[in-house]
DNA sequence: CTTGAACCTCACATCAGTGTCAAGTTCTAC
DNA sequence: GTAGAACTTGACACTGATGTGAGGTTCAAG
């Protein structure tokens, strides 16, 4: 699929796939004139990019991380070594505590808004 | 008590506390040579202001926000008002929007480090 | 007093993903 | 073959909280 229909279906903008594509976390074959063609799985791909961006990854450690990861068809085609482990395990704590700070925040807001809502 | 100790007691750098008082999130009393001087309750604000930095509002919605939230000591001074309340629905739903995203790569995060422990 | 830590304001830099525009090329359908 | 949509690369801008450094002032303890 060409790139317009892979932004579409993701969400995610023509420029942010040309981007991931320069971090070196989306590889697209090319059409005999240079236009860019997805496979299918590329749809699953730019959603789980997108979510680990979202989680505060940088594009190093989401680029590590991918090949480590199992795919919707398959098993992972690498390991992580024990140096990324240990990062990983590094950025699953921040995101705990992340989770745990968006709680609180929500608890507030949620507090505001029904206080507002009796009033 | 002063800008050091509000900083070393909530992990807040000055650089950011000082610029929290300019989004006027944040006031001081000054001594006479033009020291801020903060209260005791600063330190909770603090906090929950970088709790809902955090949580992706800027400093011109905590700065709605804030009359509006029960303080440790006390009721609100201040009620939402429907504008606000519709605003705030809003960012509630997107952290909870936030907060499922960061549970599947957290989610993710961690089988790979399964994956590489149990190999 | 003096001295050093702590504080003041102001200004400029940074980060990293994304928006946007320009100028040119390819694709697809008629 | 032609029109227009879709695509290409490249460059520049932005965001907005925070880092950092300069140059000067205040505070507190000896």
């Amino acid at each position: 699929m060409r790139i317009g229909e892979l932004a579409r279906r993701t969400g995610v903008s023509e420029r942010s796939l040309r981007y991931y594509e320069t971090q070196g976390l989306l590889a697209a074959e090319r059409t005999p004139g240079g236009h860019r063609d997805y496979p299918e799985t590329a749809v699953d791909r730019v959603i789980r990019i997108q979510e680990l961006y979202a989680a505060g990854l940088h594009s190093e450690k989401i680029r590590q991380l991918l090949p480590c990861m199992r795919d919707r068809d398959g098993g992972p085609s690498a390991i992580a070594t024990p140096r990324l482990v240990q990062d990983l395990t590094a950025e699953r704590d921040r995101i705990d505590r992340m989770i745990a700070d968006l709680r609180r925040s929500r608890e507030t807001l949620d507090e505001v808004i029904r206080t507002a809502r009796d009033a």
